[in-house]
RNA sequence: GGCGCAUUAGUCUAGUUGGCCUAGGACGCCGCCCUCUCAAGGCGGAGAUCGCGGGUUCGAAUCCCGCAUGCGCUACCA
């Protein structure tokens, strides 16, 4: 199996392209044929060379690898269109020879009008034929003089029949499909003809993309025919939408590749997500790794029904896989966003090393990689204690438990998680408190936060010193509060 | 308007050839347990007249027809 995802790149990639990506490159995988990579920039005004690096970026990011296309290579470089102008031209010259393509002199001006006046006739909109009728002769004479022309297909009588792998027969009559452009009369390819011609020179078996394509597959089947060759197999995914059934855009929050990664989300998690969105394994498998992807997909099994985004099932599949870390992969994974947060340098080697201490306390409290900031900073900083978890440092009971921490802290012979428990929870007895009464003022002097990873495990990270300074540090403005 | 596609709980879905479905799993939600906070974890629970209406059949979420709704396409965009 050969196949390939063509982006336009015309913004940044969408998870809907990368799903579409992702569902090519497991048949790919599977069938251990060919992925291939190739960008559709025959819209020269909305393409540019950013998207393109940033589509190439999130494709590597998501660990889609191409086997043909942008750096990579193969034997149909550059696969872009614009660097195989000369491929259409061809085809569509075979098509005018052959008369399945004539030469439109209408003006795209003209052309909208009557469009417009059609609609609001209440007639079909679609392209009258008009300069099909135009001789031959006339029509190479007229090109001569140098009128401008835009070539269009011919479309034969008859029907035309998709075989989709998800939906099974479509059938389309002919005389519902517009006689549509193929050369603009600049000379350059419309999509439709570069598809075409594109997926033939590469040999592309299967064609795998959004069901908004469905429409146009009748016309490209019919320039495969007309072009004297098969047409590869089609499958249509179905569309991914927002919770208000909507396509799934801007309006609904990150959709682009890149912005799930700023938030720290992981690829293998991304990829089990999406593999998701309208496909499945079984009836009770949910997480997957990407052996069990690659060897388990199959077309028959994608689902023909819009599939709805849902953050919240993504956020707890990121979960499980952030859980799934060793400490090791997550300090590594969690330094650039440490370092973004103005925490530590991106090569610090020692809040590295104290970030891999850090991680197991913190793995099953974050969903995304950006959560554990804010988790974390008491670590790097002194904490500020938040406005709400205050009242814990003042009182005559917390400043008790305070003073007394502090005093068992220096007292204490290690400084090991196992040993701090035990000592404190012997104060708290000693002194009348339930534990968490007690754990709670250290807490917010230690992290200056109600909330926070074990108190015990944190402790011995922070060290006796950093402990003992922040208590006392406590005790004073709490002192302060009170006067 | 025309053409096409879709329609199982708030969500992702299972349900491939009709009976094993008194519709299965997961997210989310609720409750209990665990507990130094928050999580994580364990256990349990609520939640779907399978869009609506006909039909075929001994029997339909599964087949057929109609309707409704949503979406896509209808460009010298891709």
């Amino acid at each position: 199996m050969r196949l390939r995802f063509a982006p336009s790149p015309t913004g940044y990639l969408h998870v809907g392209g990368a799903r579409t990506a992702l569902f090519n490159w497991l048949l790919a995988r599977r069938s251990g044929g060919s992925f291939i990579l190739r960008i559709e920039d025959t819209d020269l005004s909305r393409s540019t060379e950013e998207a393109i690096e940033a589509i190439i970026r999130d494709m590597r990011w998501l660990g889609l690898d191409w086997d043909e296309g942008p750096e990579v290579g193969g034997e149909h470089w550059p696969y872009r269109q614009t660097g195989r102008v000369n491929l259409y031209r061809r085809a569509a010259e075979e098509l005018l020879r052959e008369g399945s393509a004539y030469r439109c002199f209408c003006l795209p001006e003209e052309l909208a009008e009557r469009r417009e006046r059609a609609v609001k006739e209440g007639r079909s909109p679609m392209y009258d034929r008009r300069c099909r009728s135009i001789s031959p002769e006339e029509s190479l004479a007229m090109a001569r003089e140098g009128k401008p022309f835009a070539l269009r297909f011919a479309v034969p009588e008859g029907e035309t029949v998709v075989r989709d792998l998800v939906r099974g027969e479509i059938r389309f009559r002919n005389e519902e499909i517009e006689d549509f452009v193929l050369l603009r009369n600049d000379g350059s390819p419309t999509y439709n003809l570069a598809v075409v011609v594109d997926d033939l020179d590469m040999r592309i078996t299967h064609v795998v993309r959004g069901d908004d394509h469905l429409p146009n597959t009748p016309k490209q089947i019919l320039l495969y025919r007309a072009l004297g060759e098969e047409e590869p197999a089609f499958a249509h995914l179905p569309m991914i939408v927002g919770r208000d059934g909507k396509p799934l855009s801007k309006r609904h929050g990150d959709v682009a590749v890149g912005s799930f990664q700023e938030r720290g989300f992981l690829p293998d998690a991304m990829v089990n997500f999406l593999a998701l969105l309208g496909w499945s394994l079984d009836d009770s498998t949910t997480i997957m790794d990407r052996d069990t992807l690659v060897a388990g997909f199959s077309l028959e099994r994608v689902s023909s029904k819009p599939a709805v985004w849902d953050d919240e099932k993504l956020l707890w599949m990121n979960s499980q896989y952030v859980m799934a870390m060793d400490a090791e992969e997550l300090a590594h994974a969690l330094m650039p966003f440490l370092a973004r947060a103005g925490l530590a340098e991106g090569d610090d080697t020692e809040a590295l090393e104290k970030m891999r201490r850090i991680a197991p306390l913190i793995r099953e409290r974050i969903k995304v990689l950006a959560d554990a900031v804010p988790l974390v900073a008491f670590f790097f900083r002194e904490p500020e204690a938040e406005e709400e978890a205050r009242e814990l440092l003042v009182g005559e009971e917390n400043r008790a438990v305070l003073r007394e921490t502090g005093k068992r802290l220096l007292e204490l012979e290690g400084f090991d998680a196992a040993a701090l428990e035990s000592a404190l929870r012997a104060m708290a007895e000693e002194m009348g408190v339930k534990p968490r009464k007690a754990f709670q003022p250290v807490r917010v002097a230690l992290t200056g936060s109600k909330v926070s990873p074990p108190l015990f495990e944190s402790m011995e990270i922070l060290g006796r010193e950093t402990c003992l300074r922040r208590i006392a540090r406590s005790l004073e403005e709490g002192g302060m509060e009170k006067g």
